[in-house]
DNA sequence: TCCCCGCCAGCAAACGCTTTCTAAAAATGG
DNA sequence: CCATTTTTAGAAAGCGTTTGCTGGCGGGGA
């Protein structure tokens, strides 16, 4: 016996409301929604009639209705920069099951390093309410920042942000495991190792590089300038970067990249031309993504998990959004990041494979 | 001189209302809807004083609270099944940018073939008010459809939909594509054609199934049982089935994958081998997804445009929610596929490759 | 027996907006 | 110059929740 609504003609038939459920349960809807929201205070007896109901008629809070007096949707933002690559679905995914796990819905938004689609896409955010942003974007336009600093609101971001109190940041160990590959090569017999970085506005593509020349020298082997080439984390970006790499005087027997999609574009520009990886050139990428291991030859690459990353934002976020969290004053997050052998890196080309045999690490174990 | 809400203490501070607009371009709420709204029964003069303030204050309407007093969110629910797998975040890109383009959010979900999963989307998507869901999984779980479409809510389908007034379907011309491909492998002169298929119980995989075998006895060729094996459209699947194809006692010399990610695994599983793509067998994709042409070798694959599908989703869900849109009676919207070759397809290994030369089809102009 | 206090329903006031209804003012016509 | 119509601003009623406050009721202590 619903009465018909007045509302404009052209709305969905409504859904059932708190008062139909207050209404079958003999209750006022002050009650049901304590029931529901599981407050202690209600009368277990009432609270099981409340449900009963709730049950019965499928009853689903609006969640406009308790956003708008409570003040907190309930939506995490989550800003990537680019969700064509790989990595990031893979991210995405993971924060989304976390998120959801814990009560939240997400709101995605990829800026595809365009100011103003970012710009629009904060506003979008703050318009739906959201209740915090992490900002996975590997490096932060500044604008973005204030925006969003002065709104007081809970953020996360990757590698740096500025020292603010609702600001908590994952710091992503890159050295670690870009350690770990300069070694790796080094001990295999690689002298001259190229770096492709990616755009180097980004702080983290920065940190990247930087983490390089740092393992480099600390295995006392130096980078000549040309051997360090600014790509911009895309296929084509790998590939523009590898044919002048081929084109210079000196080739350099290996070269690492700042992501895996650098390193397929390395693959693929190398596929055109005579050299072989791994027999001329070892290819070493940065992130694992699925795909590397399907490369041909299947990708040796740096890990950085997306787990522990989306565990860390998430976390990270509700600390900043409920103020009991138990580590609301948690700054820092650390994200360990680890080498993964596969098949794209070898001896250079003439040293004794006997030789190198014994210099070869045993593949990772942590291979997914 | 705001006076401080009363609400729970742990609310942000609160973001400037209509009402402070109201306040300070001394006029009613009411106009300053209107105003905002752009609605026309409103003073040009006022307007004008309304949006000057609105400028200056930063104001920005509550999505909330306009979704519940309207019954409309301006959200539009996008399911995918799989989004690590690259043609679907392609597909959310152009999504998002159409439906933020048209005024529209968009709330994105994952089901990875996971019923549970699947449920608690829904339910989701529900209780957050989203006007309308694309379901783009490919492939429809029955259920699925009896929860929403008892809703008598805005539903876009891909293939086949129950027939009901609120359902709309995205056609995909498979047959058109896959003909192309099969012709072209015909042409270079393949007899023994394999089929790897997605999971059969989506029903775009067993229609891709079907279009290859029809494309097949068209050109005269036979298609014996052991050719078609069944993948799940992952790169996984693909390695697993040509493992079996290549155990075969005849080996075809052309498969034909039913997604690029499946023949992706094919390259991989092949690699193993001493098999050489294409000089002893030639892989097709489907999809076309931006990393086909970055394989080793670039893929040959039937081209569906993501932006089309994109495209056609937004139009036909916009159809449903707006009552007076232009194509609100539209029910089929199709999708055209096209043949994009290139270079993991050759004539089969022993012809003439001076014979074939004039076979082989140009490339196709639509590369991306 | 009476009073005080704790427990726990329910009332009602928000939350920020849209939209209908009302009425004042302006424009038009006779 | 008054009556009638048209225009347009404002008042107010919601939209579906949460939550502070009120008060009825029962129990325990004086």
């Amino acid at each position: 016996m619903n009465k018909p609504r007045k509302g404009s003609s052209n709305r969905r038939p409504a859904a059932v409301s708190i008062r139909d459920v207050a209404r079958r349960a003999r209750v006022s809807i002050a009650t049901v929604s304590r029931a529901v929201n599981r407050i202690s205070t209600v009368d277990p007896e009432l609270a099981k009639r409340v449900w009963k109901v709730v049950d019965e008629v499928g009853y689903v809070p609006n969640t406009q209705a308790r956003a708008l007096v409570s003040g907190r949707s309930r939506i995490l933002g989550l800003i990537v920069s680019e969700i064509t690559n790989p990595f990031f679905p893979e991210l995405v995914q993971e924060f989304e099951s976390l998120a959801v796990a814990q009560g939240y819905e997400v709101m995605i938004g990829s800026t595809s390093y365009d100011p103003a689609r970012t710009e629009s896409l904060i506003r979008r955010m703050l318009q739906r309410g959201v209740d915090g942003v992490a900002v996975m974007t590997f490096g932060i336009e500044e604008e973005l920042v204030k925006k969003l600093v002065e709104r007081e609101f809970p953020l996360v971001f990757v590698d740096a942000g500025p020292e603010l109190p609702n600001i908590r940041v994952l710091k992503v160990n890159y050295g670690e495991g870009i350690r770990e590959a300069v070694q790796h090569l080094a001990a295999l017999g690689h002298r001259q190792i190229a770096f492709i970085t990616g755009p180097l506005r980004l702080r983290s593509a920065m940190a990247r590089r930087d983490a390089f020349r740092k393992s480099m020298s600390e295995v006392g082997l130096t980078v000549p300038p040309q051997h360090i080439l600014e790509g911009n984390h895309t296929m084509e970006g790998g590939m523009t970067a590898i044919e002048q790499i081929v084109a210079l005087p000196e080739l350099p027997t290996a070269v690492l990249c700042s992501n895996d999609m650098t390193a397929i574009g390395v693959l693929h520009g190398l596929y055109a031309t005579t050299y072989k990886v791994p027999r001329d050139i070892s290819v070493v990428g940065f992130d694992d993504i699925h795909l590397a291991q399907f490369m041909l030859p299947p990708l040796t690459t740096v890990q950085m998990s997306c787990k522990d990353l989306a565990t860390a934002a998430v976390h990270a976020l509700r600390a900043g959004i409920e103020p009991d969290h138990p580590k609301a004053a948690q700054k820092d997050w650390l994200i360990p990041t680890h080498l993964v052998v596969r098949k794209s890196t070898e001896f250079p080309r003439g040293t004794l494979p006997a030789l190198g045999k014994a210099a070869r690490p045993r593949r990772t174990a942590r291979t997914r």
